[in-house]
DNA sequence: AAATCTTACGGGTGACGTAACGATC
DNA sequence: GATCGTTACGTCACCCGTAAGATTT
């Protein structure tokens, strides 16, 4: 699992398809649809629903969509509250609402 | 960010040293510290202190590290909720505690 | 015929392993 | 001299974009 794939998917999850989540990740389609591919074999689950004309989060799908939101979310925060500790973790230890803890 | 420096820095961090990391993990250590650097300069701050013998996680370094297992934790999460709902979401609504929700 | 997702193929970037280097005990 | 981390370099896999295919409206 990358967190590339996991930025793909919760993209083509929020536009509801794959060639408006292309546009604007800036990449082709078909790297969404091998990407997305791929996690779903990882995984084990199918995630979307290709029906017709518009793709839908199956159940499993909607399960993870929560997850992979939490992982992106959280490596941002690492990432700030490592540069804040670097700093003295003034920020993080006197102003914690600064850095989400 | 990638999930496989994660979890080479939290080897290391768990092992002390690049050497031992790099045997547990079956790779080689210029590996390691090639993605070490390349986490470093993405986060902005400095991961581990290259002391003499040994390394030693800096202050950004252990805040990191608790948020690289939740991260890989979470992870492991999402993979295994998502093939709970795919198998009907059975035990996701009926058993919670087994996963986690 | 237009739009959508999928599969096949060639090119560029990145990760890895081996080898060489500097530093420490 | 032995051990550890870093840097340089060649090789290989992976990701991406283009092109072609299948399906639906």
């Amino acid at each position: 699992m990358k967190m590339r794939q996991l930025e793909y998917f919760i993209t083509i999850a929020e536009e509801g398809g794959f060639n408006r989540a292309a546009n604007r990740l800036h990449v082709a389609q078909p790297s969404l649809s091998v990407q997305i591919k791929a996690l779903e074999e990882e995984v084990g689950a199918r995630l979307f629903e290709r029906d017709k004309r518009n793709v839908f989060l199956t159940q499993a799908g909607k399960q993870f969509q929560q997850h992979a939101r939490a992982i992106l979310s959280l490596a941002e925060t690492a990432k700030v509250e490592a540069r804040c500790a670097d700093a003295g973790d003034v920020a993080g230890r006197n102003f914690p609402h600064l850095v989400g803890g």
